[in-house]
DNA sequence: ATAAACTTTCAGTAATTATTGAAAGTTCAA
DNA sequence: TTGAACTTTCAATAATTACTGAAAGTTTAT
């Protein structure tokens, strides 16, 4: 396989792999493409190199800043903006972690403490529910730790415990 | 807030979270109504309480059969099949995650060694690229342990040893 | 065998989500 | 200031994904 053929499939099947995570396929491109180049690229080049409209290109890239995983670049003497994807992938990892931790566990978490105070709660259908967000309550917390501990660990020495762990 | 309001707002805001990590709004929903249920229910009565038809209820049902979350139960002298949720949260938790290994994580590892055979891959660029995909490849194993471990796991003996390492 | 009771499939349609592209907004040099 | 160079927004539209409901398929009792 060719290099740039293989930057293409890539790209393609990054983007579509992105979309079973409930990802956005350009977000996910974009991405793709930035870490691919190595370098960092302006909004025209991303849009040539995926065909994309400057709308989608600016929309994308901006929420990959929001993600933490992409940053501006200026040039001197240049007043277009360059993205540039940050290429440790332990980084990526942790950096991604920490975000869905903040966007999608701390909300269960609240929702689950809310449906807990509920009226005439001595039926025992009353009892079961509450034992139910108790119990995913638990579990979401959990989660949250086991996150928590990959976000801030450096990676070879979580990997040495892990190992360790399950030996 | 009374117990059926709280049931409701459990099945509609867990429908409503599931779409954001890319599954289907009803599944969630079926799956949240059998657990609140805590008891086997049929087709019919899914379609009831949802409000959705009958092919909907059956390809959700199936799905969630095929996640290994619902199970069937047969009632004597009954030809209608029941459908119940494993109310353990931490199977549950080990069960998506086991799924979710083999379904993503493993396609993953796999699609990545691909693109490492490269024409030419002395230039500069290509040992770029070959580096880039060994650093996901790496990550993604790492990923996948961590995975295996907490499938593997007993509830109390994971987070005792989480709490370790977090001190 | 027949038919009632049930489950599954899938073409058509509806709902949701993503994308475009042009207009509005911003920044900066002269 | 002005306007060129660039970025952002958002209403209209396209693409994708989910849902319906009726027809086809299956199972079981008689």
């Amino acid at each position: 396989m060719k290099l740039a053929e293989a930057k293409e499939k890539y790209i393609q099947t990054w983007g579509t792999l992105a979309t079973n995570w409930g990802i956005n396929r350009t977000m996910a491109q974009v991405h793709a493409l930035l870490l691919a180049s190595g370098k960092a690229l302006s909004t025209d080049e991303v849009m040539e190199e995926l065909k994309i409209s400057r709308g989608n290109a600016n929309t994308n890239l901006r929420a990959l800043m929001d993600w933490g995983i992409v940053k501006k670049e200026l040039v001197r003497g240049d007043r277009k903006e360059y993205f540039l994807a940050e290429k440790d992938v332990w980084f990526l990892f942790k950096q991604i972690t920490k975000e869905r931790r903040k966007r999608e566990i701390e909300p269960i978490i609240q929702f689950l403490d809310e449906l807990k105070h509920i009226d005439n709660n001595d039926s025992e259908e009353a009892k079961d529910f509450i034992k139910l967000m108790d119990d995913f309550g638990n579990v979401t917390s959990k989660i949250n730790n086991i996150m928590d501990l990959a976000i801030k660990s450096d990676e070879h020495w979580l990997v040495g415990k892990i190992t360790n762990l399950l030996k």
